[in-house]
DNA sequence: ATATTTTTTTAGTTTTGTCTAAATTTTTAT
DNA sequence: ATAAAAATTTAGACAAAACTAAAAAAATAT
C-alpha cells in the first residue's frame, strides 16, 4: 500500500467512527487535504483492490480487510505518538506532525517490538485508544467534561480536539492526563464553567469542556 | 527533499567516499537500483538544487550543502539502527531495510532527540561512523583483519560488508563488534587464515578477512 | 589512428497522484 | 413538484519518477 494510500484509508476510517453510512468523498478530501475530485480517482483504486466498498454517489465503507488496515496505521500513529512523549521527552502538542511521518513505516516486527519496548500502552498521549496487532481497541468510558453535573469530580482521560492551540491551553492551565477536575458551577448563559484543578478554581468555556473526556469518579 | 532525491544523494556521498572525481551515473544507478538514463535526469534535477555539481560526461559531485545534506541522511540512518539493535533488540543484520524508511522521517528534532536517547552514540551497530548534528565525523582508526600480521592481535570494530549473509555468518561464528581476533596463521596459497576468537581457533577464507575492520592492539 | 565497445544522454512513454472545469446526480427549498 | 443549490463524478491535463530504445560521446583495443 502506497503512503497516499493509506492517509485515504485512514481518513476514511475516522470519519466513519462517527457514522454508520458511506463517507462522502468532500469529507475525505477535506481530511487529507485534496479536491473531491481526487478522492473519487482514489477512491475507485482502493476498491479494486478490496479495501472499501464503493457506490457512485453513495460514499465509501470500509471492508473487513480496510479497517483492519485501518486500524494497523492508527496503531502505528499512536504507539510512535507514545514513543515520542515517553521515551524523547516530546509534548502532547509536538507529536503529531512527526507520527504522521512514522505511521507509515513499513515493518511489522519493529511495530511489535515497539509496542513491547513501550510496556504495551493501551492509550496515546491524547487519551486515544491504541488498537493490539490483532486490532482489538479497549474501549475506555469517559464522558466530555461539559456533561459532568455540578459538584462531581472526574479525571481527565482524553481530549477530543488535540490541536496543539488546545493542547498548549491545557498546559497553561496545568490541566493532563490524570488530572482530577471538579465542576464547582455552570453558567447557564453560555455555558461556561467554574472548575476546581490542582486546587485552584478556573474559568472555562464551553468549548474548551466539550472537547476534554472526564471518567467521572 | 523529496524520499527519492534523497536516495540518490546518499548513493552519491557514499560513492565519493571511495574516488576524489565525479560520481558515474552507471555506479548510481547500480546502488539505487535504476537505469543510468533515470539517473541522468535526476541528476539534472539535483544540479538545478544545487546539491550537486553535474557537467554531462563527466559524473556527479557534491556540493557543500549536498555533502551535509548526505551526511544528515546517514546520520538518521545509522542513528536509527543503534535504536533498533540497542532499545528494540534487532539483531545487527535485520536493521537495514528498517532505517532505509526511518531516515527519510524529516524532523531535525526528533533526531536530535533521539541522539540524546541513544546516548550520543559515535557508530553503529556495524562500527560505521555516525555524523554528529554538524555534520562532524569522528574518524575510527582500523585496518582489515586481512593486513594484520600472523602473530597480532585486534579488537573487531566495524564491517565492510554489512549484508545480512555475512553479519550472519559472524554471529554463527560468534563474531561480534568487540571480539578479540588473533591470527594464528595464514595459508600463502588462498590467503586463508587460522584465528583465534573466543579461546576457539577457525578456519576463514581471505573474502571474510577482507570485510573485517580490526583495530590493533 | 581508427574501429569497436562501453558509457552516457536524449527522446518519447508510462504510472501515480494530483488538479481544473464541465457535466451529472442528489439534496434542499420553495 | 419543480427549481435552485450542493455534492459528486467525468474528462482532460500536468508533474514526478521511472522506463525502453536510439543517438552520441568517451574509453579501449588492435
Amino acid at each position: 500500500m502506497t503512503y497516499s494510500e493509506e492517509n485515504y484509508l485512514k481518513a476514511i476510517y475516522h470519519l466513519s467512527l462517527s457514522q454508520k453510512q458511506g463517507v462522502s468523498t468532500n469529507a475525505i478530501a477535506a481530511l487529507v487535504e485534496s479536491k473531491a475530485s481526487s478522492v473519487t480517482d482514489m477512491v475507485k483504486k482502493l476498491a479494486e483492490k478490496e479495501w472499501v466498498k464503493y457506490q457512485k454517489y453513495q460514499g465509501v465503507l470500509l471492508t473487513d480487510k480496510g479497517l483492519l488496515a485501518a486500524k494497523m496505521i492508527v496503531r502505528k500513529h499512536r504507539l510512535w505518538e507514545v514513543f515520542l512523549v515517553e521515551k524523547l521527552d516530546f509534548s502532547w502538542d509536538e507529536v503529531h506532525d512527526v507520527a504522521e511521518e512514522l505511521e507509515h513505516i513499513q515493518s511489522e516486527k519493529l511495530i511489535n517490538k515497539l509496542d513491547a519496548f513501550l510496556g504495551f500502552p493501551t492509550e496515546d498521549p491524547h487519551g486515544d485508544p491504541i488498537p493490539d496487532k490483532n486490532g482489538n481497541i479497549t474501549k475506555i468510558e469517559k464522558q466530555l467534561l461539559s456533561e459532568l453535573e455540578i459538584g462531581k469530580s472526574g479525571i481527565c482521560v482524553g481530549v477530543k480536539d488535540s490541536s496543539s492551540s488546545f493542547l498548549q491551553y491545557l498546559d497553561k492551565q496545568q490541566i493532563a492526563l490524570g488530572s482530577e477536575i471538579k465542576i464547582v458551577a455552570k453558567e447557564s448563559f453560555d455555558n461556561s464553567l467554574t472548575i476546581a484543578v490542582n486546587t485552584k478554581e478556573i474559568l472555562i468555556s464551553n468549548k474548551i469542556a466539550s472537547n476534554l473526556f472526564v471518567k467521572s469518579k
